[in-house]
DNA sequence: GCTATTTGACGACAAGCGTCATCAGAAATA
DNA sequence: TATTTCTGATGACGCTTGTCGTCAAATAGC
């Protein structure tokens, strides 16, 4: 009995590409020229026509991808921020098992402030993303507060006596969380001027102070 | 000899006010509706008619005031920060006498996270501001370095071994600060969960457990 | 090789923007 | 009272934006 041997795919292939295949492409292009134009001009500057004109690709193309420009720029910032957590995280598990508080945090905190040397990706996650409407409001905090919970998994490990789950352990977490990221958005503003190694002892020193205050 | 009894002054009285006395009017008119349109809809929704329109006014006397809508919320900014400043400098002048470390940190912040209790304020000063252009991003970058010169002036008060000129010091303050900053940030964001007291009882902890373990 | 699909280039359209000009009426000056 | 200045309302302009339609060339499947 015969059966249709491979899935249905819409639209036939073009150039050596498959349907799917093809506009996976085009997402990634237009997700580059995002990074670039948004990250340079900034997100307000950024119309669809130049970001085709940067993708090497035409409108079509774009609303096939994405529904609107803010759209495109919330799968910017989920991406590049899926992969800087992912870094810290492998970098913190590589470092746990030392069990050495200072390596560890300096682990992290060495990985997070490299991926933000690229001021194209700084601009975006720190800068373009605030006040453009509820929707990217909440990618953010949604955000800040993974990255709070990060903290505190490794404070729970390092610290046996850090309080479980304290309303205000938590704000502080954030806080602290908070202390880490202004460092890296004021570090971009004010041109990288400082070297990554001060950004990152500064930072863990805030970081060792506090937990030891507390755990 | 006679003399001009007036310092010259361009135009006429009309409606029992001056001619500068209008313009002073007009521009605290169009500074009140941008704060409620930035702290609203946001600044890059916010057009010259809608500012003309929630002020009673026509555009005329918008750019008579104002360049550009980017001048006028350089305007607000500058002075919603200079009167918040302000308070929390005199509410720092009022505890310090008591020498008390914890009431003065204390003091401070709770004057400063009051001033952001207005979401408004909080949102033109923390959201709306980031990312608009090169001059509004220095004018945030130099504000965040004003309160970190405040910071580290009542650091070196409370502390007589704090490191004087410190390159790291001055990084250590500047995360303290953005862990302040970004608490108010999210505070915004998240809708004023959390009680004030919560919010300044945490960043009263992270600030007393890093200036103590350098001074 | 024929036909249907996909591509890139180009133009058009309505809507919204900042900005300016006009114009009748209100208010102050002479 | 007559003249000048100021005000508010309205409309128009040039420009840019998002979005869609058209059309010839390129490519795939039969």
């Amino acid at each position: 009995m015969p059966t249709s041997p491979e899935p249905i795919e819409p639209g036939r292939t073009y150039g050596g590409e498959t349907a799917t295949d093809r506009l996976a492409r085009q997402r990634r292009q237009f997700l580059d020229a995002g990074l670039t134009l948004f990250g340079s001009i900034g997100y307000r500057a950024t119309t669809v026509r130049l970001l085709c004109k940067q993708a090497g690709l035409i409108d079509r193309y774009f609303y096939k991808n994405f529904s609107d420009t803010e759209e495109l720029l919330a799968a910017i910032y989920t991406e590049s921020m899926d992969q800087i957590q992912a870094e810290v995280m492998a970098a913190l598990a590589a470092a746990l098992p030392s069990g050495d508080t200072e390596q560890i945090v300096t682990a992290g905190l060495d990985t997070f402030f490299k991926a933000f040397e690229n001021a194209r990706v700084a601009r975006v996650c720190w800068l373009e993303v605030l006040g453009v409407s509820p929707r990217i409001d909440a990618l953010y905090t949604r955000r800040i507060e993974q990255f709070t919970e990060l903290l505190i998994s490794v404070a729970q490990r390092l610290l046996p006596r850090w309080p479980a789950s304290s309303d205000e352990a938590h704000y502080i977490a954030m806080a602290l969380i908070g202390g880490v990221t202004q460092s890296a958005a004021h570090w971009l503003l004010s041109g990288y001027r400082a070297p990554r190694k001060v950004l990152v002892t500064a930072n863990a020193l805030l970081l060792r102070s506090t937990m030891g205050a507390l755990g």
